[in-house]
RNA sequence: GCGGGAGUGGCAGAGUGGUCAAAUGCGCUAGAUUCAGAGUCUAGUAGCUUAGUGCUUUCGCAGGUUCGAAUCCUGUCUCCCGCACCA
């Protein structure tokens, strides 16, 4: 077995040292600009992040040696707040992040001291980008990348920080960014938006923003707010519910007077609502009186529930029993208790007389759904608190999606609950009726242990993908690209038509501010849309030395749209005016991106905004060409997840298969756009596969002859010059996996099936096979195919040409001839078997009729497969005499068609060629006799291309 | 719920109107080579049947169109992905 790792090490030595991938503008060529998603830095590579690298990279190779020149570069993300929720966790002692960390850490230093250490720095963000850009490098190198790594940058470097700026200048210049109210999740000690990232276990069970609609309910002077996330149940109103142990707040909000929970005054001041708490106010002094429900203008008693909770919406509850399980429960246990309102000193018969109102019809379920589903789920009291919130969601989800709303609720009878919902809720709001207050879907703590709730930002930035012209662009960049496969085109469209504002700032995290507002830093997927364009000119900015200062608006007016005048531009911003035109000319050349690969994933937003943000900054001739997709990556037949333990890393590829082993995998187990399962079994049979290919041309390689392939490897030649064809029509087609079985399957197949053929020509047939194959192996398994080439002492197969075939070799009837042999082979192996013939003394082949070729060509030439028409045209002909025969052979005939039919004589001669091979085989006389010439009843047997057998 | 996608043999996965019992790979069975293993080679791998044949069943399920359906149409079931500030 070849010592892969050496091999590897050695080639991606030699390529670096000779600068082979770092491209260069060569006007000889046409230019190929690829580009894959920039990784986002979170500990080590895994498969996932390889899969799309690497098809690109097996893509561009092939693009490179078939005359292109290929830019592929590669950079890193680092916007946004996991990296700085990483930091957090470590500062914070976070003992499992650590750990992990740790982890990470400890594959590339050399002591657990040193990783302690290492991690320990990780309290600063800038060091966990530090340390692990140049990790990230070195492990994407090892898969043998044809990456122009010149190019590279992260998008905390300024060149990423000022590109991205100018953007937003173009996008604020057009109008595409406004200001508005947004709600966020918040932490009260942060004084902070936090993420999924900044939540104790906030991406294990992750918290939703719940708008609940505050229905106000006269009071006297004042209001009693009931927070519900149900706003169409106002006609099912019996009663309002108040916890009689829990201390309310009287507050002046927005200059009225409100009754609600203290917490909730407290959320409230953080919803941009002017909160000032005046007094206090016991549960249970509300109950027994009554206040006016809005909208059905109904006076309704105040009555005591405990399944108000005052951490939740107000702590006050408008009571719907038809529909609400609490609420249904809360007024049974009341209705069947006298003394416990005797204990609140409520009268008890009108109490008892509170009669439920039905107001929706939802599918399965009657008038009183609520009721129903309790005495379905055995539900009878409130301590049943989970089955009740079951219950709840249950009625909640079936209501909304299928309940219409019924004749008991006025004019919104017959409308289904979807449109009441916003219909009652607009009306309520409108009328000041009611107000909107955000909650957390559930209680969660920022990584620090402080609260999170809702807060609303008043000027909050969006990016407004309905600005203005600005979709219809998009759309027609759209329509001009190619994707692929085609199908996601449809969602592309339908993603288009439903992006709306989008917030693109929030208050922190790595990333680039605002230029006109720099509190806000610009969230890490609006940060990430143009950055293709600076692979053209990083290498060249970084060689220059240029500096923030020059890297002004006017530095990419110029170099990206020519704008300003080269000498003005140059004046200004003191760049000599050579570097100032070499970097304008880098991005003339290459862009735009011909192609970008990616994960479906991305589409409904980065690719989304991609294709939006180069309409909005660039001319058309500069819009993205080409969005292929590739498909999910699984491990061990489940997700990749920490917890499984089932993460592959390019480390443990490197250790354990190699770059050339992966790359055969990757490839050849699945087509492109379906999941990827990595089983180590597979893997580990492709390596040895892969290897034992190896050896294989190792051999073909060495053992070679020049001369001319003779005649009895037609067939042969014709199938490899047609795989050589194919492979590169398939690797056009970006159609890795056809591709790789061709190389990987085929070829070795037919190439050993040739050697039989004649053992004194096999160092011909190498040499006619050997500088082609290795070509052809090249983009798959680039290390091995450099060290078979290496045989040959030409430099670097890599950027050797693309292999030509030869048409005229492609022989369809040589292919056919030994087809047809091999499986008359097979049928006298059937037939000797079947009749239990072990040594055979002789075995006559009968070859058909001529007139049953005329008959065959005949069907051919017809364009029916209705067997009634070819009977009624072949007996308007000559072969009307064999009439009888026909009708039996037609139907057959009608259904499967041979796909080549051998002249008769051409057949025949085949057949006498192949004589001593199958005398050989079969160890007798082979005897060859026309069926129109012989007695034999098995002669009659004999078709075109399947002679009639007869052993004896 | 809305939107998108997918269901094929023991498995992975081709095939989108005829040459399809369905490529290729893996697995499995038998044989060859080999000290042995690995590898390679050869044959086979839906069922019944047979001198190489024929028949039946099969491409989630149920119907339909057609001379002909894995492929087109209708209905239905199941699974996957996205649904926004999260990279």
């Amino acid at each position: 077995m070849p010592d892969f790792k050496a091999i590897q090490d050695k080639w991606q030595k030699k390529w670096k040292e000779s600068k082979l991938f770092e491209a260069e503008i060569d006007r000889k060529k046409e230019k190929f600009f690829i580009t894959v998603p920039y990784p986002y830095i979170s500990g080590s590579l895994h498969i996932g992040h390889a899969r799309v690298v690497t098809e690109a990279d097996v893509y561009s190779r092939y693009l490179r040696m078939a005359g292109k020149n290929v830019l592929y570069p590669i950079a890193f993300h680092i916007s946004g707040t996991p990296v700085l929720g990483i930091s957090l966790a470590i500062k914070n002692n976070d003992k499992d992040k650590i750990e992990l960390y740790k982890g990470y850490v400890r594959n590339y230093v050399k002591s657990e001291k040193e990783a302690e250490a290492v991690v320990k720095s990780f309290e600063d963000p800038w060091k966990i980008v530090g340390f692990f850009i140049p990790k990230m490098v070195d492990e994407f190198s090892t898969l043998g990348l044809g990456v122009d790594w010149r190019r590279s940058f992260t998008s905390g470097d300024t060149i990423h920080q000022k590109m991205v700026e100018w953007q937003f200048g173009k996008y604020k210049e057009k109008n595409y960014l406004i200001q508005g109210k947004y709600p966020v999740l918040y932490s009260k000690s942060l004084g902070n938006a936090v993420g999924e990232d900044d939540i104790i276990e906030g991406d294990t069970n992750p918290v939703d923003k719940q708008e609940f609609t505050l229905i106000k309910f006269k009071y006297g002077d004042s209001f009693i707010i009931a927070a519900t996330l149900r706003p169409e149940t106002m006609y099912g109103q019996t009663n309002m519910w108040a916890n009689p142990d829990v201390e309310y707040a009287t507050a002046k909000v927005n200059g009225e007077k409100w009754i609600i929970s203290a917490e909730c005054a407290e959320k409230l001041k953080y919803q941009d609502k002017k909160v000032e708490v005046t007094g206090k106010l016991r549960g249970k002094d509300l109950l027994g009186k009554s206040c006016t429900a809005p909208f059905i203008d109904r006076e309704i008693p105040i009555l005591p529930s405990t399944h108000c909770e005052p951490g939740i919406g107000t702590g006050l509850v408008t009571s719907v029993p038809s529909d609400a399980p609490f609420d249904w429960i809360s007024l049974k246990e009341l209705q069947e208790s006298e003394a416990m309102c005797m204990k609140y000193g409520l009268d008890y018969s009108k109490v008892k007389s509170i009669q439920l109102i039905p107001i929706i019809e939802s599918k399965d379920y009657g008038r009183f759904p609520a009721v129903e589903i309790c005495k379905k789920m055995g539900i009878n009291s409130l301590s049943q608190h989970e089955k009740l919130q079951e219950a709840t969601q249950e009625i909640y989800k079936i209501g909304f999606h299928t309940g219409v709303m019924i004749d008991t609720c006025g004019r919104f009878a017959g409308m289904k609950v979807i449109e009441a919902k916003d219909a009652m809720k607009a009306e309520l709001i409108k009328n000041k009726k009611a107000d909107i207050m955000y909650e957390t879907s559930r209680p969660a703590k920022s990584r620090d242990g402080g609260e999170v709730i809702v807060a609303v930002l008043d000027n909050q930035w969006f990016i407004d993908f309905n600005a203005k012209g600005w979709k219809k662009e998009a759309g027609e960049c759209l329509n001009s690209m190619s994707i692929v496969p085609e199908k996601f085109r449809k969602q592309f469209e339908d993603t288009f038509a439903w992006l709306d504002k989008r917030p693109c700032a929030r208050k922190r995290g790595l990333g680039t501010k605002l230029p006109y507002d720099r509190e806000w830093v610009i969230e890490s997927l609006s940060d990430s849309t143009l950055y293709m364009t600076l692979y053209t000119i990083a290498n060249k900015v970084n060689e220059y030395k240029l500096t923030e200062g020059q890297l002004t608006p006017e530095f990419f007016d110029y170099v990206y749209l020519e704008k300003g005048g080269l000498e003005k531009v140059s004046a200004k911003l003191n760049i000599p005016e050579a570097q100032l035109k070499a970097l304008r000319e880098a991005f003339g050349y290459w862009y735009p991106n011909d192609h970008r690969h990616t994960f479906t994933a991305h589409l409904s937003n980065h690719l989304s905004f991609m294709i939006f943000a180069h309409t909005a900054c660039l001319p058309k001739e500069k819009w993205p060409k080409k969005i292929t997709f590739h498909g999910m990556v699984i491990s061990e037949g489940t997700k990749m997840s920490k917890s499984k333990g089932n993460v592959v890393t390019l480390l443990d590829i490197n250790n354990r298969y190699g770059a050339d082993t992966f790359r055969a995998f990757l490839c050849n187990s699945t087509s492109i756009d379906s999941t990827l399962n990595w089983e180590s079994d597979e893997v580990e049979k492709m390596k040895t596969h892969i290897s034992s290919l190896f050896d294989m041309c190792n051999e073909i390689c060495t053992n070679r002859k020049k001369a001319k392939l003779g005649n009895k490897f037609a067939a042969f030649a014709s199938r490899f010059e047609n795989d050589v064809k194919k492979a590169g029509a398939f690797l056009a087609a970006m159609n890795l996996r056809d591709y790789s079985n061709i190389v990987l399957h085929d070829i070795p197949r037919i190439y050993r099936k040739a050697r039989r053929i004649s053992e004194q020509d096999i160092p011909t047939l190498n040499d006619y096979v050997a500088e082609r194959y290795v070509k052809m192996l090249c983009p798959l398994v680039p290390h091995y195919a450099e060290e078979l080439w290496a045989m040959a002492g030409k430099g670097f197969v890599s950027n050797a040409e693309w292999p030509q075939h030869d048409e005229k070799k492609i022989n369809p009837m040589a292919e056919f001839s030994e087809d047809s042999l091999e499986a008359l082979s097979s049928d006298i192996r059937k037939v000797l078997e079947l009749a239990k013939i072990e040594k055979p003394k002789k075995i006559t082949l009968f070859t058909a009729g001529q007139w049953k070729y005329e008959l065959v060509g005949h069907v051919k030439k017809l364009n029916t497969r209705n067997a009634g028409e070819i009977i009624k045209s072949v007996m308007q002909t000559q072969l009307k005499q064999h009439g009888q025969d026909i009708m039996k052979l037609v139907p057959k005939l009608a259904e499967k068609t041979p796909e080549f039919v051998l002249e008769k004589k051409d057949e025949e001669k085949a057949l006498k060629d192949s004589v001593a091979a199958l005398e050989q085989e079969f160890n007798c006389k082979i005897e060859i006799i026309d069926a129109e010439k012989s007695q034999a009843p098995k002669a009659r047997q004999a078709m075109p291309g399947k002679p009639a057998i007869l052993a004896e």
